[in-house]
DNA sequence: TCATTAATTCGCC
DNA sequence: GGCGAATTAATGA
């Protein structure tokens, strides 16, 4: 377990993070590998203090934007707390240390770094669209692509409108309207607020 | 429960 | 497609 081999090291330490607490910066130099023990991350673009774009979400049993252990390169992005979160830190020498050492947190990384790498490019082909319905759509049916009934309006998303906005880099306003639109176009259904895709 | 804050919606430009 | 205001939902004391 990954779990095991970072916490073994008495070079780690564990910090609790309250829900809204910034945990890095964009611009600033990472010194520490992150890796979420319990709660969620999210992971984000800023525009001035108004709008925000989501890149990741991370949650327990996963590090924190790995790329930058590797990357050596000031944050791009700022990560904050959705929940409260019980999170470990580690140097990153003696983080690529310990990884030089396990085959295991290789393999780990590769894998979660090629996830990212492969939700990053969907993400590209979302902001690329250019209708807000067609950036909607793609997100709906990336957000199913893990959902076993295929069927229509079988999906029930659990995201707010603002979600969906930070998510495709839309208004708000855009979104409630593109969303009414395509429940015209009997695209999606809306129950209680909640879209069904 | 009440108060405060965040999300949603609407009308207007 | 954005802004401000009104409404509604969520959150916290």
């Amino acid at each position: 377990m990954i779990k095991e081999l970072l916490t073994k090291s008495d070079l780690s330490e564990t910090i609790k993070y309250s829900s809204g607490d910034i945990i890095f910066s964009a611009g600033e130099r990472p010194s520490y590998f992150f890796y979420i023990f319990k709660g969620k991350a999210k992971v984000i673009s800023r525009d001035g203090d108004s709008r925000e774009l989501i890149q990741e979400v991370s949650t327990a049993e996963e590090g924190l934007a790995e790329f930058s252990a590797f990357a050596n390169e000031p944050y791009p992005v700022t990560a904050v707390a959705l929940t409260d979160c019980s999170i470990l830190r580690i140097r990153i020498d003696d983080f690529l240390t310990l990884v030089s050492t396990s085959e295991e947190l290789k393999l780990y990384l590769l894998n979660k770094i090629s996830d990212s790498l492969y939700n990053k490019l969907i993400q590209a082909d979302i902001h690329f669209k250019r209708s807000g319905s067609e950036k909607i759509i793609m997100l709906l049916n990336y957000l199913k692509r893990k959902h076993d009934d295929k069927t229509p309006f079988s999906f029930k998303v659990l995201l707010s409108r603002k979600n969906i906005a930070d998510l495709t880099g839309l208004r708000i306003e855009t979104v409630i309207r593109n969303v009414k639109k395509l429940e015209k176009e009997k695209v999606l259904r809306i129950i209680n607020h909640k879209i069904y895709y």
